[in-house]
DNA sequence: TCAAAAGTGTTATCCTTACACCCATGT
DNA sequence: ACATGGGTGTAAGGATAACACTTTTGA
């Protein structure tokens, strides 16, 4: 008896910056019955020797924008469970990506004609943005939504198992937020019950009376908050910020950018002694045109530093 | 036209430690035709709905280990190239995990019987064991050897490249070495031809010389560089180390644990205040039975730590 | 002249690293 | 008593985090 064989799915979250907005490409928006989904392109082992080049290369060819870094996240063996009710059952595996690439406001006619757009990743993941403090939803609807999850299996030991998880990703009592636990998260939201795809999926019995945050087809958003947290991780150590900023960039602009993806506001002082300790960047000798205050320097990213200082990243400090 | 369909393949790195010794899990070793590889096992979506079930199933029912830590390291697309000469050109993509687990002096009669074998893993990767010391054979075979390669290309951007990813993977000149850099070293031997597997590949034309340790079949090689890779980089922010450890164990036993998978040596002292800052053990009131000197004090982990202070892992330092 | 954003200088604190010595046991 | 490994105290240096103020432009 031989192994049976499977679909193989391959699903990108692709990611860009544009001023102080984190985006996230999908499809499917706007008024389809559909909800939204991350691109998604079956992988063709004939046409095709790696996923990498499979996914540039679809990518590439239904938008036309070029994707700068790419690195796999995971791969998930359980999509089974998503079919829809009248399809077959047929076995489907799933590769999960991350890009990064630039847009600008030509992209977006373009990419409106595919049925994609790029959104403020915010939108989904709402609980994740700091940059303006702590989110009210998080006291408002999270913790008492997840208090009573907690009491759902009573005081004891599953119980406080609960409530470990809950402090361990939500930074209650003693313990700071960690913003790079964005899975560990969305991941307890869906347990609980607290966002709409554990409806849909059947894992709990009813949709939450609020909706957290906006859904995304199947396990989409699961996979989106894979990506956040590998990015938000990523940037401290290696100097991938810089995939998403166009050449010539204000070291405000590049805070910013930061800001945008790592979802908490930064120190700016102690931020340039970071950026200017590891030589990431260098100046260009032109000035910004004025934004409505003291015209900004401009930089680019030297890269050198690949060479000299491998990893070479923004480990971000308090504040 | 529908996309094709493959078969998926799950490999696992399976490690333990023995005294001083890192090991691997391999199969068809010892004096058999084929030469050694890592456990594989076809994953069959009818009957296990994750990967990691059928992981653990397939691995517990043939070898009777016990499971500890387990981690999906990469999804492999390209393994098509790698078909036998006589088979058939069937599309193959494969998923490779880590795991940890326990071992002891009974496991090998019954491994044995499978086929298979706990090894020293230096053993495959020679290079990376820095515990007495930089290896000889990186100054005597390695480095001339790249080298050679570096100047393949003439003197021009592209020998230029080369050179700086050798100093960046094998930390020559200023570059300190990074313990982590496990799989840019092997791909850049695989690359240069010093590793057996390129000319089997038909990467390169002639084998090398002197083989640079011990092949594996395929690319587990290269699937068993990124578990190290990854197995010494998460040990520094999560507790896994114990996964390795029997219940209780000395502090020297713990640092010799640890220096076996980092594959370098460490200060004794700051390895000890490093585990009480980070409260990872606690006493068990007991003492070890003497081995030839004073008898330490035995330790067990501190559960806890995995709800109070999550990411708590072992920094290391130098030395 | 005032608002808005750019840009800089300094200090306290903590963590990392290195150093050298004493202790308890078996032979 | 000595060899073997177990176990600790402390000080220097560097990195991090927090502090507030000056500069340059456009309106």
């Amino acid at each position: 008896m031989t192994a049976e064989t499977v679909e193989i799915g391959l699903n990108a979250a692709i990611v860009a910056v544009t001023g102080a907005s984190p985006l996230i490409l999908v499809v499917g928006a706007e008024g389809a019955l559909q909800r939204d989904g991350l691109p998604f392109g079956p992988f063709d082992p004939g046409r095709h020797r790696t996923f990498e080049t499979s996914l540039r290369d679809s990518v590439e060819r239904q938008t036309a924008l070029a994707l700068g870094y790419i690195e796999q996240l995971y791969t998930f063996g359980d999509r089974g469970r998503h079919r829809l009710p009248g399809e077959r059952a047929k076995h489907m595996v799933s590769v999960g990506y991350l890009a990064l690439t630039r847009t600008d406001a030509e992209d977006s006619g373009r990419l409106t004609e595919q049925g994609a757009a790029f959104r403020d990743w915010y939108r989904y993941l709402p609980w994740e943005d700091w940059r303006q403090g702590r989110p009210k939803l998080i006291d408002e609807i999270i913790l008492p939504g997840l208090s009573r999850w907690e009491k759902e299996v009573g005081t004891g030991e599953r119980a406080a198992a609960r409530t470990a998880r809950v402090r361990l990703a939500f930074g209650t009592s003693d313990l700071p937020w960690d913003e790079e636990r964005v899975l560990e998260r969305y991941e307890l939201l869906y347990e609980a019950g607290l966002v709409a795809e554990a409806a849909e999926d059947g894992h709990v019995a009813e949709r939450p009376e609020v909706a957290l945050g906006q859904t995304m087809r199947h396990d989409h958003r699961r996979i989106f908050a894979t990506a956040v947290a590998r990015l938000r991780g990523k940037i401290k150590y290696r100097p991938v910020i810089f995939e998403l900023m166009p050449p010539d960039f204000t070291l405000t602009a590049l805070q910013t950018t930061v800001e945008a993806i790592s979802g908490r506001h930064l120190h700016k002082q102690n931020f340039r002694r970071l950026v200017e300790a590891n030589q990431l960047v260098e100046p260009t000798g032109e000035m910004a045109v004025a934004t409505g205050g003291r015209p900004a320097a401009l930089f680019r990213f030297r890269r050198q530093v690949l060479a000299e200082r491998p990893s070479a990243g923004l480990k971000l400090g308090g504040r």
